[in-house]
DNA sequence: CGGAATCCTACACGATACTG
DNA sequence: CAGTATCGTGTAGGATTCCG
């Protein structure tokens, strides 16, 4: 329900992806709706982030970046750059050539993301050993339980 | 490999969650390891953000919460808690009564994150237009590429 | 009330093979 | 080179039921 473009055809990568019920309304605490979400979800997928973070230096080809990431396949990353060209934060040239060479690269929007994303890689970086200590913490409770239940 | 707790014994949820290969000891760039890519996972998930911003205000229970969200099944509920208790980011106190109360809120760990999620959240909110319009964009073309290939 | 255990399904992702 | 198409799998997450 609620579908915009049902254009899902065979013959395109599942770009459209996933929008199912977007909350059901709930409007993120009455102050967003669902594309805070949306768009959280596409940064903080497997590989965007990384994507994102090379492509800030400089235009790469696509198997430049294929080779660059070592462990994406080339699927995910066909699906990821069209997810972030789709969304305008890349931009995709295609340079009619034989052999065919397409260029990516941030858009003026991607680069704009670029400073957020970044506070929030250094949050990480700042509060990881907390993070990790934590956890540690957590499991540990967790093994004492079991071991009093027992 | 590399497990740290094998006690993923039946009789806890899956907190210890997902772990596999973590990037392959791809670094994030050079400059990051995969802490980044699970801390962000974490707080971009289908729900913890909706948590923390509702926790940001006041100590909440768990029906509380359940009712506030509308829409998170309890299951889910429990495991965003637990993975929000378990990095340190939120606190969980047992009341021992009858019936038991507990009560959620946010840790200072948790506090430090508000702010740079809110700069994330901010962003979304002054460029979903561009966003959304890019979007358009962008399936127009895929449909006039469609025709055109007709 | 606040969970835990179990079952089930949709989808994200990887591997592989083919194309312009 | 830069994709697309297809298949197989793991897992996130919902529904339901039971427990202290």
């Amino acid at each position: 329900m609620a579908e915009v473009g049902t254009s899902k055809s065979p013959g395109s990568l599942e770009v459209t992806g996933h929008d199912p019920d977007c909350w059901d309304a709930f409007q993120w605490d009455a102050r967003e709706d669902c594309e805070v979400r949306q768009i959280l979800d596409r940064i903080a997928d497997k590989w965007s982030l990384l994507v994102i973070s090379l492509l800030e230096r400089r235009t790469m080809r696509f198997n430049e970046l294929r080779r660059e990431i070592d462990g994406i396949s080339q699927r995910m990353l066909t699906v990821t750059l069209r997810h972030l060209e789709r969304d305008g934060l890349v931009c995709r040239t295609v340079h009619p050539e034989v052999p065919p060479r397409v260029e990516y690269c941030l858009s003026p929007l991607g680069h704009t993301l670029l400073g957020t994303i970044q506070s929030l890689v250094l949050w990480t970086e700042e509060h990881q050993m907390e993070i990790v200590r934590a956890r540690q913490e957590f499991d540990a409770a967790q093994a004492g339980e079991d071991v009093t239940a027992l």
